[in-house]
DNA sequence: GTTTGTGAACCACTTCACAGCC
DNA sequence: GGCTGTGAAGTGGTTCACAAAC
């Protein structure tokens, strides 16, 4: 989702391997299960666990668990052969690196049912971003009180940007003013939006935007739905077997 | 998201690769992006384009023309060389490819304020989702009017998939709840579900999960922003350059 | 004995580049 | 001349399998 073109191979900021600090490239698909297994590893810490194994660890996660230790291999070495990861130490590293040791504002731009869905979501502070502001171009919903705070004026969205440290965007408005408000954003000095919005967002180079789309879900499950109709009308080949995101088995 | 065990090699439903029909095995990443390709043809449609080239494609959809060619190549040779795609035929395919040409009944379950939005999301409707009803497994919720809809019990959950034809469940409830839902839709016969909540569910094999989460995502951007941030404090590699997922150009 | 960390093999997907067809 | 469809090359990611460390 958030491409990232790579780096000179000469790279100045690349660790030592096993030190503190990030070492080197954290590969996409590496970056986009690291949330994964904080959580995971946040369950363990509640239930007390101090050590934890890879296979462990993939299984809380639903993954593999070669895919566990090279993803973790990534961050540094923090693990013990023969033992397995401290979940307090893991933990503390994987929040490292994903930029979770400081709070980070959020706006949420557009106030209808997502928008309020999003205000009044509890997820979000667990994990360290904070609403500051919520935003509407319609002036009916200006004052609003919304999961605590009040609803102000897209217009409005520059001031609030420098004035209360913000770091994210959030695109709740219908599709057609969604590059307006992108375009604001950046304007505005954010470098990372999570757009829920059903368009494609164009952004300057430098700026980070992850989509979430229903509708395009929704498609991808109706695919598999009706290819799965068909092996069963048709037969399914020798060891055709479907599985899931959530099933790690794949026999 | 979805995996798919491959099947053997000699695949009983493999068509001919350019008469009707689904031809062979679709790619999982192939899959994942018709949809866009179809909101942009949908696009280019209302816009009274007849004919689009693979180029043209490419920049409504935010991908590179290469790819475009070859995710259609999978659907069977609906181009025509020196010209380009007839919009109204590849939306056709692509629609069917999707299994867009019936409508799906969906029921969303959790009626907190995330279920509002859902329920009255409008994006739905136009691409043949049906929201057939809401579910919550608080008694003070049910009867209540959400969108159009009376909220019922949870308990009622398998009456109502089979008697209003549902092919998909929307998981809208706290993470606690979630792994319970999963279970009762599936023992109702659903065999698509669309996962809001923080957990990793497990499902049987042949039951396909997707899933939606705020928080990751959030996360995710939160990694792109401070390997940034680090970025313009070291100085960048001598070619660094952040993209997106939005602006193709890699350059 | 157990479990990590990692080269090497493997696989899926992307991109290139051009032959084939309009 | 223009644009598709596709082999071939390239890239990134996954999985295997085992040596190293406890």
């Amino acid at each position: 989702m958030v491409g990232r073109a790579r780096s000179a191979p000469s790279d100045p900021a690349a660790g030592n391997g096993h030190g503190p600090g990030p070492s080197r490239r954290i590969p996409e698909a590496t970056v986009a299960r690291l949330p994964v297994y904080l959580r995971s590893l946040v369950e363990a810490a509640e239930a007390r666990i101090t050590t934890i194994s890879s296979e462990r660890l993939a299984e809380l996660a639903g993954v593999n668990a070669a895919k566990v230790r090279k993803d973790l291999s990534h961050l540094g070495s923090y693990g013990t052969r023969g033992v397995g990861y401290d979940v307090e130490l893991l933990l503390f590293h994987v929040s490292r690196i994903l930029g979770l040791t400081r709070d980070r504002g959020v706006v949420i731009v557009g106030v209808g049912y997502l928008g309020h869905a999003l205000a009044n979501y509890r997820g979000f502070s667990a994990r360290g971003f904070r609403v500051r502001a919520l935003v509407d171009a319609d002036r009916a919903k200006v004052g609003e009180r919304v999961g605590g705070l009040v609803v102000r004026h897209l217009d409005e969205l520059g001031v609030i940007i420098s004035g209360e440290d913000v770091a994210i965007g959030v695109v709740a408005t219908p599709a057609a003013a969604a590059q307006d408000v992108a375009d604001r954003l950046v304007e505005a000095g954010v470098r990372s939006i999570l757009n829920f919005a059903p368009v494609l967002l164009t952004v300057p180079e430098g700026v980070s935007v992850r989509k979430v789309d229903l509708s395009i879900e929704l498609q991808i499950l109706s695919f598999y739905q009706q290819r799965h109709l068909a092996d069963a009308v048709l037969g399914p080949a020798p060891d055709v077997a479907e599985s899931t995101s959530a099933a790690p088995a794949r026999r």
